[in-house]
RNA sequence: GGGCGCUUGGCUCAGUGGAAGAGCGCUGCCCUUACAAGGCAGAGGUCGGGGGUUCGAGUCCCUCAGCGCCCA
């Protein structure tokens, strides 16, 4: 027994942090059988971001889960990944070296990024592929031994030997492996199609990557001439895709277009003579019940282009500016080529919002505007990341299937466990909703790239039909440092040789393997069987369309089966005015902060009081609360082990009963946990606990220094170590520290790998009403005593205790704990309906 | 437009058809030998509005409103 005497919070973290690193407290043996293993599919933070307390609630939640579990006894697989793929990283690559990547420049050999130091606000140094990417892992490497760093303080339980990153050779290996036998089953394939563009980074992007945004726009009441002369209005807010427009379309059951199906009308301006053509899709309320056709404004026109076979005339560049043109060519037919062609002249090169304005202008001018513009408030389409509206680009790009799986995937969520059971209405409303193959390639640089070669035919054109695909055995590939298999280097480029596919995958495509990646698929079958599915995938809700939605994908087209069976769902940190945290409101306090102020348990005390799938606010006096609850537990543990009288066996009653209610708190925390309800069990314990301290211990403290005795004081002494002991391990989940410290002053190895407690380790010998009626007997002289505004010491002359006789009798059993807690000369038991308690003070002067 | 969640004291939240709860904050008391980074107590609520079921509704049903989110 090693108690200090002035017990600290301060110097916990870094003692214990050190301590279970060194004693490798959470390092997973993997010698375990399946059905002792609890894996985690630990989501990998995004690394080019900071951490913040949102992360700090949703891992804290992981963490009690992993702690409850190997309490349990469970294997805890809990490993760490950084997600360092994609463009986060290259956005803070570039910002932060002052680069930009010029995939035509040769690398260069040892190249040193301190050379780029140069004047704030000069232009970016472009910098080589290879380059840029150096400087990539770079960066992130670091970012990582911060975020490691942060997490741990937090008290993590992770095993620190089992990280991957999301762009490091295990992590391509196997997204590149999965890929290539998805392309061999049929279920990855390459398409020239109409995407969704984002003309900022010129990448494609996929339909979970979209919001949409509200946006201030202009209805133009556009002219069309019919054949007849007789002009035909359309509204668009998008009037600088009439160059493109290829159709009016209209409901087939509008009577007021009826006549029009099938004929011909000329744009304004270009003069093309387009069909007018029927669809469910076109909306009879909206603008004059008449639209016009573009390849193409937004997804409806890429759904009439395809379904009426409609001709493609793209005037939208891949950087959101208009294409010069040639009416008149085969394509772009017009009745009057030479004025179509000095109309386009004046478009092209604009980005698509001045070409708007512009052509409003000339719309005007040739009487075909009709009145002014008139505002509109409409939802438009952005990338997630993006901060121009996205343009559907026509492009070749690789897609993964999903539209055909989507009854499977919607089965699959239905056997997955949700916590809590609501957020797989998420998933469902998503899968339901899915109108598009998922998009995989992305035109960028830092990432793991499409492991594909194409044929050049001897015009050096690629023929994208056949592909050259690599032998697994040779992954991780980079196709453009490799040349495919059987092929000479030296035919890179040339007519007849090979090129390589220049794109890299989206980041979901990789993190969406992460349960792979961590469990070693393909690499360390033995680990993977022990591993795969796994228990648990935690995560916030924003993600299920993207990360849980792709990883249930994953495993259900590599592996027939679910990745995990539990997903927990964990809610955002909002500030105290109700809003989501986040960098750009300002309104983020970091999480070393938070540490410094109230030290990592009581932080964690805060994230635990959420519930899973509830917004949380950020709230500093919660971990206030918390803070005062680990110090109370240090100076009461320090209380119960410095009682010098030996421990014996328990027999008091009160003692008997106050470890026959612990059962009870064992058996409601436990069940909690079981629940994946961690507030509910924290909420247990910690009543439990104050009243220990308030009562219970106020209750025993005469009788533990030995007023009466060794016998009974041995009984006393025996129940409060026996009720620490169990109380250190239901709150060690929660304040990993704490616990730890207290445990270490007198009991062996790490409490953090104790028996979780179970109500058959305590006695069942005594009514739990015993200690409940003392300690209410208690409360009500401590009140009285309060009220009279004297000191608690203060004697109480006369107490009468009105109960059943039933509840007087237990109350009997604790009769001389109670009068010496309440300093009660005379107590006085006579029978009443429910408990009432009468007390007589002292006379002023006594 | 469809869906999900939320609405309980000043704040943050529990609440399982059977007497409205906790913590914080506030007010007051106690410098008590584990703890002043403490202890004790007090005030404070027509449980978002309306309707219904029931002997009995914060809880179940209907409806309306507000807030947040997901989807189209």
């Amino acid at each position: 027994m090693n108690v200090p005497d002035k017990p600290t919070l301060d110097g916990l973290e870094a003692k214990w942090d050190e301590w279970w690193e060194a004693a490798g407290t959470y390092r997973f043996d993997r010698s375990k059988p399946r059905e002792r293993i609890y894996a985690i599919d630990t989501p990998p933070p995004t690394v080019s971001g900071s951490l913040h307390v949102g992360h700090v609630m949703s891992y804290t939640h992981t963490d009690l889960i992993a702690r409850y579990k190997r309490m349990r006894g469970f294997e805890v697989f809990y490993p760490m990944g950084w997600d360092d793929n994609g463009l986060p990283t290259e956005r803070r690559v570039q910002n932060y070296f002052g680069v930009r990547c010029d995939p035509t420049l040769p690398p260069v050999e040892r190249f040193d990024a301190s050379a780029l130091e140069r004047p704030e606000g000069a232009e970016p140094v472009p910098v080589s592929r290879q380059n840029f990417i150096e400087l990539c892992g770079r960066l992130t490497s670091e970012d990582e031994r911060g975020f490691e760093a942060l997490f741990r303080r937090l008290g993590l339980s992770v095993d620190w030997t089992h990280t991957y990153t999301t762009i490091g050779e295990r992590a391509r290996r196997a997204s590149q492996r999965s890929f290539l036998r998805l392309v061999r089953a049929g279920l990855a394939y390459s398409a020239e199609a109409p995407t969704m563009w984002d003309v900022d980074f010129q990448t494609a992007v996929a339909q979970a990557e979209i919001e949409d945004r509200e946006r201030d726009g202009l209805y133009h009441r556009v002219r069309f001439l019919r054949e007849d002369g007789e002009p035909v209005e359309i509204e668009t807010s998008r009037p600088e895709l009439i160059p493109a427009c290829v159709a009016l379309v209209t409901h087939p059951d509008d009577d007021r277009y009826r006549g029009l199906v099938g004929s011909r009308v000329l744009t304004p301006l270009f003069r093309v003579a387009v069909p007018v053509v029927a669809h469910e899709l076109a909306e009879p309320d909206r603008g004059t019940g008449i639209a016009m056709v573009c390849t193409f404004g937004d997804v409806t026109d890429v759904t009439w282009w395809r379904e009426l076979g409609l001709p493609a005339r793209v005037v939208v560049e891949r950087d959101g500016t208009i294409g010069a043109r040639t009416f008149g060519a085969p394509g772009w037919e017009s009745e009057d080529p030479e004025r179509a062609n000095a109309a386009i002249a004046e478009l092209a090169g604009l980005p698509v919002e001045r070409a708007r304005r512009r052509i409003a202008e000339m719309l005007r001018a040739d009487g075909a505007l009709v009145g002014d513009p008139t505002p509109v408030r409409h939802v438009v389409k952005f990338y997630e990341k993006g901060d121009r509206p996205l343009e559907v680009i026509t492009s070749r790009q690789w897609f993964i299937r999903t539209l055909r799986f989507r009854e499977e995937l919607l089965e699959r969520g239905r056997q997955l466990a949700w916590h809590p059971p609501f957020m797989g209405a998420r998933y469902a409303s998503w899968v339901e909703g899915l109108n598009a193959d998922w998009a995989v390639s992305r035109q960028r640089y830092f990432g793991v790239p499409i492991p594909v070669w194409y044929p050049l035919d001897d015009r050096g054109r690629p023929d994208y039909e056949h592909p050259i695909l690599p032998e697994e055995p040779a992954l991780p590939v980079d196709p453009q440092e490799v040349a495919p298999p059987g092929h000479d280097p030296e035919a890179r480029g040339r007519p007849g040789g090979f090129a390589a596919d220049p794109d890299v995958f989206d980041t979901w495509a990789t993190s969406s393997l992460t349960p792979q990646i961590a469990a070693g698929w393909e690499e360390d079958p033995d680990l993977f069987a022990r591993l795969f599915p796994m228990d648990l995938r935690p995560q916030a809700h924003e993600i299920i369309r993207t990360w849980l939605f792709y990883t249930i994908l994953r495993a259900h087209l590599e592996h027939g089966s679910l990745p995990w069976s539990h997903a927990a769902i964990s809610g955002f940190v909002l500030d105290p005015d109700r809003k989501k945290m986040s960098k750009s409101r300002g309104n983020v306090v970091t999480p070393i902060e938070m540490f410094e102020r109230h030290s990592a348990d009581a932080v964690r005390y805060w994230a635990a009081s959420a519930r899973l799938g509830v917004d949380a606010a950020f709230d500093e006096q919660q971990m206030r609360v918390g803070r005062r609850l680990a110090i109370k537990i240090l100076n009461a543990s320090r209380f119960v082990l410095s009682l010098e009288a030996e421990a014996g066996p328990i027999t008091e009653r009160l003692d008997l009963a106050m470890l026959a209610s612990l059962r009870d708190t064992v058996r409601e925390a436990t069940e909690a946990l079981e629940d994946y309800e961690h507030a509910r069990a924290l909420d247990a314990v910690e009543r439990a606990f104050w009243d220990f301290t308030d009562d219970y211990l106020e209750l025993v403290k005469q009788r533990a220094y030995g007023v009466h005795g060794p016998e009974a004081a041995g009984s006393a002494v025996a129940a409060l170590r026996t009720a620490l002991d169990v109380m250190l391990r239901l709150f060690a989940p929660f304040l990993p520290y704490v616990t730890e410290e207290v445990w270490s002053w007198w009991r062996e190895g790490s409490i953090h790998r104790a028996a979780w407690p179970t109500p058959d380790e305590l006695p069942a010998l005594d009514d739990p009403d015993v200690y409940r009626v003392a300690a209410a007997v208690l409360t009500a002289v401590r009140k009285e005593k309060a009220l009279a505004k004297v000191s608690l010491r203060t004697p109480a002359r006369r107490v009468a205790v009105g109960d059943t006789s039933e509840r007087l009798a237990k109350l009997r059993a604790a009769e001389t704990d109670l009068r010496e807690a309440g300093r009660i000369e005379d107590l006085d038991l006579r029978e009443a309906p429910a408990l009432e308690v009468r007390t007589e003070l002292a006379r002023t002067g006594d």
